[in-house]
DNA sequence: AGAATAAGTGACACACTGTCACTTTCCTTT
DNA sequence: AAAGGAAAGTGACAGTGTGTCACTTATTCT
């Protein structure tokens, strides 16, 4: 988490830090970015940007966080657009992240993230980060999901089917990235997938 | 892949710089390793170290690759044993690579490997790298799998089937390391999330 | 033996990090 | 509005790593 500090400059400049940054993260993946060329092209010191971050991986997973902030939002009203089914909001979801990542700006910075991933990268899209608030919002979420069509007898159960389905849609996240699948083509292919879960693998 | 170079060392030798190389992926993930720690404890020079390897990574998954292979042939093994049940294969597999992981030096290793995994990694474990080789496997592969219980119809659903069930397997495998589960635990987590999968997430 | 080829070496130039003593700016108090 | 203390900003610097290259040593061939 960015220290105090970073919250302390004025909105504009936060901007322009973050935008030099993400393009980094646009330039290569995190590993190899490298703090020179975001203070650079950022116009602050060396010494500055350790005032506001504890290192490059802070400012990474911040600003992947504010990407996964929205994606959450998203995720609650999707939830009550499809009457609390599941998977028919996972897949209206990864539609949405397909479009997110069209835009030139999103594609390469999410492609870095995506194709360099580690558990870090997956755990912070299911927002481990803050337990408290995340227990909270998470019984809230479970709530909202219509448990009648799911294959499941106990809640532990709904975990699993939620660790499944995260582990398919990255999974397919990945590879629509690792071989630059169409937008059309990546739905298509998740879309069946996700049916197939449905289903079940076995007669 | 390592240079000619390396195979023409003496096989004493090889052995003394993979198990240096070893030494220091257990120390750190690959992004923090550093050459000169294997060139100290291997005795070698930085220069012949640059005449085996293209860089760290060359070396980091060549030695994946050689523990890939072994699993791979555990698979065909495997399968014959459980009469071409795809599933219950993929049990007895997890089950076997949670007792390769107990040992102090492969568990320190893979878990160095599967917390910091990226989309290569997770390739070298489906043997993308050479294609010729695994693509007449493959088929010689899935002729070995009893079609008759799983739920597709076409061949190109038994490549789903294969990806969703390698996305959960690792999904399960870095988790068992994340959360720093039992083998017994690990175990029957993935045994319950498999047969969720049989019997499909949806009534 | 002598030449040609292959393997091995380590000093070197370059790149990047994180720190720290110092300067500048901001804000509070009188 | 001046003084003074706290917070923010700075960049030179030491430390640590990489990849290369001109050179040395070993091996193989004729």
């Amino acid at each position: 988490m960015p220290k105090q500090t970073f919250h302390n400059l004025s909105v504009e400049k936060q901007q322009i830090l973050l935008a030099a940054a993400k393009k980094e993260f646009s330039r290569v993946p995190l590993h190899e970015a490298v703090i020179s060329n975001i203070i650079k092209s950022s116009g602050i010191s060396r010494g500055s940007f350790y005032q506001y971050f504890e290192d490059l991986e802070d400012l990474f997973f911040y600003i992947l966080d504010e990407h996964v902030k929205r994606n959450s939002e998203r995720f609650t009203i999707q939830l009550q657009k499809n009457n609390g089914d599941l998977l028919e909001t996972f897949i209206s979801l990864f539609g949405s992240m397909l479009v997110e990542f069209k835009s030139e700006e999103n594609r390469v910075f999410f492609n870095n993230a995506f194709l360099n991933m580690n558990h870090k990268v997956g755990d912070a899209f299911t927002d481990h980060a803050n337990m408290e608030h995340s227990i909270h919002r998470r019984t809230e979420f479970m709530k909202r999901i219509d448990c009648s069509k799911l294959n499941i007898s106990t809640e532990q159960e709904l975990i699993h089917i939620m660790r499944i389905v995260k582990a398919v849609t990255f999974q397919n996240l990945i590879q629509s990235f690792a071989l630059k699948l169409s937008t059309e083509k990546a739905l298509e292919v998740y879309t069946l997938e996700i049916n197939m879960l449905k289903k079940g693998l076995y007669t």
